[in-house]
DNA sequence: TTAATTTGACCGTT
DNA sequence: AACGGTCAAATTAA
């Protein structure tokens, strides 16, 4: 690369300005390290806009060509002195989320059965609890709690737990070949498989229902940032796995996760792969009445699961896998 | 009639 | 005691 480094800004100079640069970075890396111990939506969102700084910041540096220490901004996260947090208790409580991301849709390939929706302190929207529909057919244990975004209305915040153990096509997270993170499907062998494992995607009958109006309208533009109809066969919603962080500057769909390191550290940032969407996009527009609750899950897929026979009880579900003493 | 959503009550955790 | 997650009866939609 062309080196010319000296002849735009004088190397003395270009030393301070990196110099206030790396510091800017790093600052800027232990706030956000800061923000992801904050289990806050409205953190998560500065996470996002912290990332885009931290991504010019790194560009600026690399357009001043010079070197600023690699090791730049440590995550220093676990805050081993100002974020104690208390026990870990295994309550129902306590459950880890195992991915959070804010996105524009609701629709994330799976098909889920809404069961509460409370009013959060200090938020002026409310949160949804959903459930895996299948969770009474096969006990699918996987939960997700919606949440409108409070700095930006039209996206919203999702964090999910727990897995899919359920076997219906609609809910099966597709191998991503590219990562090559197979193996999910091991565990869950047991299981009779009807109808083709992939090709089937039933593209929901997405049927520009798109724009419909008022809510809707934000979301579409957001959906073409994403790639439009990414195909269908890499919605793998890439479950605890969590290593990309999506973040385009145009804004597209994040990851929140604690790899704030991998960000921080690389001036490029990572670039979307597969963007957990199917293209759908009826959710946000079709909700809205008086009040403000969530839009139903929009599963308009009508699939007959084969019965297997039996899968455990049945009925004191809600704990998971959990026992409480 | 069945299935999904709504909504207030209940209960465990903090 | 407050807050948040879940239950379950009532209601609505398909």
């Amino acid at each position: 690369m062309a080196a010319a480094s000296g002849s735009d800004v004088p190397a003395a100079r270009a030393a301070v300005a990196v110099n206030h640069l790396t510091e800017a970075r790093d600052g800027a890396a232990r706030l956000r390290a800061f923000l992801v111990q904050l289990d806050d939506q409205r953190a998560a969102w500065a996470q996002l806009e912290i990332d885009g700084v931290l991504t010019k910041l790194s560009s600026a540096m690399s357009a001043l060509d010079v070197s600023a220490g690699s090791d730049g901004a440590r995550p220093q996260q676990s805050g081993s002195s100002c974020g104690n947090k208390r026990k870990q208790s295994s309550s129902k409580r306590s459950q880890r989320p195992s991915d959070k991301k804010i996105t524009a849709t609701l629709e994330d390939g799976h098909v889920w059965r809404k069961y509460g929706q409370k009013e959060i302190q200090y938020s002026p929207y409310p949160r949804s609890y959903y459930r895996c529909t299948h969770k009474s057919d096969q006990g699918c244990s996987a939960k997700r709690q919606v949440q409108r975004c409070e700095p930006d209305a039209s996206k919203y915040v999702v964090t999910y737990y727990g897995e899919h153990t359920c076997r219906d096509p609609s809910t099966i997270p597709l191998i991503d070949h590219a990562t090559g993170a197979l193996a999910e499907l091991d565990h869950a062998n047991n299981i009779i498989s009807f109808g083709p494992p992939s090709g089937t995607n039933k593209n929901a009958n997405a049927a520009g229902a798109a724009a419909s109006n008022g809510a809707g309208a934000s979301s579409s533009q957001y959906l073409q940032a994403m790639g439009g109809s990414a195909a269908a066969d890499q919605l793998s919603t890439s479950w605890c796995i969590s290593d990309n962080v999506f973040s385009s500057s145009a804004g597209s769909l994040m990851q929140v996760d604690e790899l704030i390191g991998a960000v921080v550290g690389s001036a490029g940032v990572v670039t979307s792969a597969a963007a957990p969407d199917r293209g759908v996009l009826g959710g946000v527009a079709s909700g809205g009445r008086g009040t403000a609750s969530f839009p139903p899950s929009p599963n308009s897929l009508g699939f007959v699961v084969g019965s297997l026979g039996g899968i455990g009880g049945g009925e004191d579900d809600d704990d998971m896998f959990r026992l409480d003493p």
